[in-house]
DNA sequence: ATGTAAATCGTAATGATTATGAATTAGAAA
DNA sequence: TTTCTAATTCATAATCATTACGATTTACAT
């Protein structure tokens, strides 16, 4: 996802253009990792001291409903991510030191409705975590 | 894990036995299901009003570094639950609708080293989320 | 029976997230 | 350009889960 293509989805909704939304995004555009609603606020608070909470987690929320960012529940908090380009379904290595993630290019859900007839499966989360070449 | 072994190792491990620690135990003896913080509160707050949060969260943090239960995050809450008896490493289907768990006979990350060389993997994550036969 | 470390109680602190009401602003329409 | 209105933001408070703490009580080894 690239912040050209953000815009669009933000205008096609109806979604006005400020420069809150701007400086967010920036900081999402610039990032590999995930990060959290208090790494924005502090980041940002920089620029804009008066900018609140409220601000930072209705964007967000928001967000994540455009399919602009995914979310993952990381040591109890939300973490949010530029959402993927790659059209084809797939997973996350995350890495404990540095944040950066890779995709994995396979998906465990395959296999699994055929060992589960009889289960409805609405969603699924599979998540490796650990160390990258870079943090060894 | 059954009762008698929870307390075994408990002993083992130099901690006393308490009623609380019994009425706790209980509760997920006789559950199949994820329980929270709460859950657990609300109940034993109707024999032991006195019943605070943190003999709750104490023991309930000790059982899982002890391994007699075990937690997952679901809803922004921790959830706990007896640890399963398997010897098999294994993952779960947990239903969304009566909470109950059921056992998945296949793990997917016994592929995912060779396709991860280079990276260190310390945990992972492997839940699927639905409804149950009976819940459908 | 006694001493002591462990456990509990009651309550307060923390930290993330959500909610609210008033003030401001972006962007469409006159 | 000016005006209008819904969207957005600000400042702050409320909520909810979790953790922390000093004082008191309890389990159990000796």
């Amino acid at each position: 996802m690239n912040i050209t293509r953000a815009w669009e989805i933000l205008k096609n909704s109806g979604y006005k253009k400020t420069d809150k939304r701007e400086l967010i995004l920036n900081m999402f555009d610039e990032s590999e990792k995930y990060l959290t609603a208090r790494d924005l606020l502090t980041v940002l608070k920089k620029d804009y001291p008066g900018m609140s909470f409220d601000t930072i987690y209705r964007n967000l929320t928001t967000f994540v409903e455009l399919g602009i960012l995914e979310e993952t529940e990381l040591n109890g908090e939300k973490n949010f991510r530029m959402q993927c380009e790659s059209e084809h379904h797939h997973h996350h290595f995350i890495c404990m030191d540095c944040g950066n993630v890779k995709e994995i290019p396979v998906c465990p859900m395959e296999m699994m409705s055929e060992k589960l007839p009889d289960y409805t499966i609405e969603s699924h989360k599979f998540e490796i975590y650990g160390k990258c070449p870079n943090c060894q």
